[in-house]
Order: structure tokens, then sequence, then C-alpha cells
DNA sequence: CTGTTAGCGCATTCAA
DNA sequence: TTGAATGCGCTAACAG
């Protein structure tokens, strides 16, 4: 059998290979019957168009390329699910790519979606590093769940859920406030601390619960937990945040085995609202990922189609807070 | 300026585009100046060879078309993660889609694979539909975690598996015996029972805790569990062996509801050895994913290389337990 | 309504 | 060692 190309589906049908083009793009003019005829064969041996052919053509590909920073954390797989299904019913492919926090993999996936001539990118940034370059790129992309400034980006406002949290505490009446995180400049702590502050509270730099930037995965989050409960003795908080959910499970973890009781002794909240927290019972701030991807992929169709790059937008959703029995 | 071409990179090294393109290949035969020119050139404009003409020309995409079921379990994410380093490793792309056990996806996605000349498919399936004409198709493909007859194939024995849990279960005293899932023909299921019938011991079908065909998640597996356990009343086994390991967590939450005590009461053990079984102390069946995903990718990547097709091959990797607090 | 034609960007053969 | 020429499969003028 003759490879399938157009050619060899005009030759069957009797026409032109661009009467068969015509067909299959749905134009108009073509004759009711050579169309028929077209279908049928098409339909017969099961052709399928060269998407290589065509990008190469158009210069567009139908893929947008996605680099996250990692799948551990189940919110990311939400994300890429929930990724997929919004681009298929737009008719796009997803092409993967995760950098696990190295920038060099994060600029090489980069170089690939380029090479590739994906119509947009959908980016989960490593930190800082390659947002310069991208943002020189002619390929439209979005930042997921943070702000990279020159970049459009949609996600949390961080911010705003700290201070729910804060202020959730508060009115629970606690007094004395811990937290779980890798950065003490992220705007969740940031929130968090402000609403403290606004309310007459102060936050304790003891009882940051600082975790190695590179602690990505249980085994060494929850090893960065022992450590510091093994040194403190006794907790000097009655409630904690968690910058993810991952951590707010460890913690339980740890804490059961220590006989700390949650929430009795300590209220926990954590970050994402993933299945974890619903699986175990945490309260957890959660990420509307339906609603984060639709505006996502609404964003990267407009720009894709318009060539004119407006302003960069940053778009901060809403948090809310799903209490369950964590707290 | 002008758009990044071959022939715009020649220009300015001042050479022929076919210069470019053997600099570009790794070729002999080029005058080290030249060589240094072009080189420098691409690094100064940051030049990427377009993939769609490198496709259409060579009939080779270097992409890895990868179609899962579904990815509510995390052992799929486990698996993606791996597929995709271990691809990126030999220079392949993953393109990503997911089925959601609906064969008419399925069959879109593996058009799409057509369409864009993947190299090579890797297909989790939903189930008979599809196979025979995926069998028929020019492009390789492996099956992972079942075995699909005319195709290749890559996955534990589950067979084996259900055997090593039945004789575990027979070993700790245990006289009646326990399962979730959704099949009855399931290999793990005949695996446990023939481990029983060979020690002198029988299953009683109504141990049998049946899964809707379609309770992909959590809350629908913990409905269909919650309905078992309220019109059994109680329980005529004292060990469990389940499908995977959300049902092992979903049984064991039910349970403890119930003041049914894991592993006093009742000794459960998973499939799949995803974190979730780590985090909960669930003892399971250990997936060697990262073995099995080199040995898919180096069967694919011999398929791709050699076009004589020889018999299909179906792998099954040996099943081990890995004990935790649950049995 | 339809066929002919000209590239899209690249790898590769053939001459030089 | 190099450049010119060809064609991968397709879309989109253009001319009929």
């Amino acid at each position: 059998m003759n490879k399938l190309t157009m050619k060899e589906i005009a030759k069957l049908a009797n026409v032109s290979q661009s009467t068969v083009s015509r067909v299959i793009n749905g134009n108009t003019g073509v004759n009711e019957e050579a169309m028929k005829r077209v279908l049928q064969v098409i339909e017969e041996v099961g052709y399928v168009p060269n998407k290589a052919a065509q990008t190469l053509k158009k210069s567009q590909s139908n893929i947008i390329g996605v680099c996250l920073t990692e799948t551990y954390n189940p919110y990311f797989v939400e994300l890429v699910d929930a990724l997929e299904s919004e681009a298929r019913k737009i008719g796009y492919s997803i092409l993967l790519h995760n950098s696990k926090h190295n920038p060099i993999t994060e600029w090489e996936s980069i170089q690939n979606f380029i090479a590739r001539q994906v119509d947009g990118i959908i980016l989960v940034p490593t930190g800082e590093y390659n947002i310069q370059r991208i943002s020189k790129l002619a390929i439209p992309t979005i930042v997921m769940t943070q702000n990279r400034k020159p970049l459009d980006s949609v996600g949390l406002d961080h911010m705003k859920a700290g201070k729910i949290v804060g202020e959730k505490f508060i009115h629970a009446g606690h007094k004395t406030f811990g937290y779980v995180g890798t950065n003490p400049d992220d705007d969740k702590f940031l929130g968090y601390k402000s609403a403290l502050y606004e309310n007459g509270f102060s936050f304790d730099l003891k009882n940051y619960i600082q975790l190695e930037e590179t602690s990505k995965n249980n085994f060494l989050m929850r090893r960065d937990i022992e450590d510091y409960l093994n040194k403190v003795k006794s907790l000097d908080f009655t409630c904690l945040f968690t910058n993810n959910d991952i951590m707010a499970l460890e913690f339980m973890k740890a804490a059961r085995e220590r006989n700390i009781k949650v929430p009795e002794d300590i209220s926990v909240i954590g970050f994402d609202d993933t299945y974890l927290a619903k699986i175990m019972g945490i309260s957890s701030i959660h990420q509307p990922i339906e609603e984060m991807v639709k505006t996502t992929i609404d964003i990267l169709v407009d720009r894709m189609e318009n060539e004119v790059s407006s302003e960069s937008v940053q778009i901060k959703l809403d948090p809310t807070l799903i209490e369950r029995m964590s707290s």
C-alpha cells in the first residue's frame, strides 16, 4: 500500500489534490458528488492529514506546550488533567514537560516548544531564571499559579489566602501562630502575617517551620518537620498554616506520633485543597482549578489569535477556605 | 527581524543553507572556519531548527504519544513522570492524552498520534475496543500494565501478585478472605483465588466488594464500599485484598468510622504501592515503575529502529509485596 | 467549481 | 569541502 497522502486520496477519488484539501478543510465551493467520493475514500482507507506538513505550511501546530516543575504534588496533576480536557475541546494537544525545578531543563523545554512551533505555552516556572528570555519570545506564554511580571499570569490571590487563614485562626481564638513553608517571602506567608499584625498579634519567627527549598517530596518534607519538632521540644503555637497540603499531611502524621492532637492541640490549615486534603480531612484553601484553567486557556487563545499584544494581565482569583476536621 | 530559518542563518554566516544543515546535524566534511561561524550565528540569534519541517522531511517526529485512561490514580502520575524522564533522555518528547476510559476518545487520540507522525505509542488501553485497529497501524505501540495480545506489552504479573497476597494471608493464619474490585475476571483476583484453592480454602463470592466499573474516583468508590458495608452488617472475612491503593484507603477510612480496626480486625493489602500507600501505611503490591518504563522504552526504541517487526512480546515483571501496618 | 502552481523549512543527492 | 536543486505533504492563491 502506498503511503497515505492527499495525492493518493486524490488519485483514488479522481480529483485533484487541492480538491481533497478543500473537502478536508470544509471549504465551500466543492461539487457535492466529488465531496462524497473524497469523503468515502478517506473513510475507507483511514486517511489522516499529516500535521507536520500542516504545521509547516500554516506555521500553526495546534499544540500547547505545558511545562511544570513537579508532579509530586497532586495539585499539578489535577492541573494537567484540566488543561488537557480544556485544550482538547478547542482542538489543541498538550506537549507535557517537567522541569523538575531545574531552570536549565526548563529552558530546554522552552527550546523544544519553539522548535515544535507550539502555538502557546503554559508555564509553572522554576523561578525568575528564564522569565526575561521567555517574555521576548513570539509565542504567547501564560504563567500559572504565580506572578512573573512581564508575562501574563493566572493564579490564586495568595496574599488574600494567607489573610483569610490568619483571620480564621484569630476568630477561633488562637493567640500563637505557626507556619510551614520553604520561603518566608512567599505571599501566602506575608498575607498570613499581615492578618495577624492588623489584629494586634504578631508572628514569632521561631514558629516558622522552614523546609529546605529542595524538599520536594513527602519524605524530605517529613524529615525537615521531624528535625524541627525534635529541636523545639514543645510547640509554641496553637494553629498552623502550611504552604501546601502535603506539608499539612506530613505535619499531622508527625504530630500524631508525638501525641499532639489535631485539631484539639493544634489547628491545621493546608493549601491547594487537593484530594489529599479531602482524604485526610484537612482544612485547606481551595484552588479553583477548573476556573483557573478555563481563564488561562481563554487568555491564551486570545493571545494566539490577536497578534497585537496588549498589556500583560495578572489575574488573581479569590481563594476560599474549605473547613474540615483539622481546624 | 526576519523569521529565523536556516536560510537566514546561512546568509548571516555567509554559507549556503545546506552547509548550515550539515553543521547542525553534525555531519563531517565541513570547513572548521565555516563551522565556527555558523555555530556562532546560531548562538547569537538563538536559532532552533523547525521540527515540523524536520518531521516532514524525515518522517520522524521524535515524539512518543502516551494515552492513559485516567490520572486520578497516583500510579499513573508516577508513570507519566517516569516516561517523560526516560523519553527525554533519548531525545523524545511526550504528547500526553487521557482517554478517561472512553474508547472513542482513545481512538481520537490515536488518530492524533498518527496525524502527528509520532514515532511510537505507549498505551494504557480502555479495553479491547481499539486494539485490533491499533495493531494494524504502522506505528509501534506498547501496552502498559495489561496484556492486549496482538500488541507488545509490559506490566506486572497480576496473577502472581494475587497469589502472593493470597499466600501471605494464609500464612498469617487467615481463613476467610475478602476482595475489592470492579471485575471478577481480573487476573489479580484470579491469582488470589487460586492461591486460596491451592491451599484448601475457598473464596466466598459474597466477600467480593463489587465496585461499579465507572467508579473511578475516591468519592464513587467510597460510596460503593459504604453501600456494601451497610448491606452486610458484619464482615465475613478477616483479610482484604484490593484492586488498587485508593480502594484500600477508602475501605480503611470507612472501616475506621465503623470501629473496625485495621489490621487487628481486618488485614488490608492494596495494589500499586503508590505514595498513598506509603503515606497511609498500607501494605501494597509494589509496581516497579522505573523498571517497567525502562523496559517499555527499550522495546519501543527497538521497534522504532528495526522495521522488521518480530513476534510481539508480553513482558510480565515480578511483583513484590511491601508490608506496612495495614497487614 | 476545479486544477495548476508556488512555497512552508529542512535534509539530502548530485555536481562542482 | 561546498552550493544548487529537489521534494517531504500540505494550504492557498491564481487562473481557468
